[in-house]
DNA sequence: TATTTTTTTGACTAAATTTGTCAAAACAAC
DNA sequence: GTTGTTTTGACAAATTTAGTCAAAAAAATA
């Protein structure tokens, strides 16, 4: 249940790396990524993927954290998110269905 | 499984009013509620719960439609959408225990 | 504790996106 | 084909998001 700042995080502590290191590979600034860690900026699609490829972390996944965040954020006290969330899931079938 | 457009279109002409009237009682120009209805823009929460008083609409209903509108249009073209969904229900419900 | 290193924060500017307004185009009804 | 309605698109204003940078805060180390 890692949020994809938690995810990017662990990541960049495991192989021993300085924010500025990976800021470095990654050619974005360190405060950005210092503030994507803690969740206060959102990334956009390229620099996720930019962070999977970098931490050998497979895209589908982090892709996934990623967008699960920004639906979580869209709930965010809601208290009937449950429901909503069927609703979006009937909606995001339909869509795939008839491809609009 | 309607849109909030559908919603509020099926609603107006319910009542057989016209955009320029619903515009007028609204206070929002009827060029935006056009397209409101047709899903080519997105209203605020303050535009839903006006449609909502207007219509006589359960104001959590419509609440849940625009909200799962903007699910759906984040999953748009995601083929896992339903792993996806899944790990935002965790996150939403972690939230809300936590009220973070 | 003092020094050094790293991370976090916030101010600033530039860029991008969203907003409402309006009029003309397209469409529908008659 | 005239009238009435809806849709579209261009435009400017306002708001939001983005990246850059340096200073503040926090953490590590001597």
């Amino acid at each position: 249940m890692d949020s994809f700042g938690d995810i990017i995080r662990k990541a960049r502590e495991e192989k021993g790396l300085l924010l500025r290191q990976v800021a470095a590979a990654l050619e974005i600034d360190q405060a950005i990524i210092s503030k994507f860690e803690r969740g206060d900026r959102k990334p956009s699609k390229e620099q996720v993927e930019k962070f999977a490829e970098f931490y050998g972390i497979a895209k589908k996944t982090l892709i996934t954290s990623w967008l699960s965040d920004q639906i979580a954020s869209v709930l965010y006290e809601q208290e009937n998110f449950e429901e909503i969330l069927k609703v979006a899931e009937e909606k995001a079938r339909y869509f795939t269905k008839n491809k609009e």
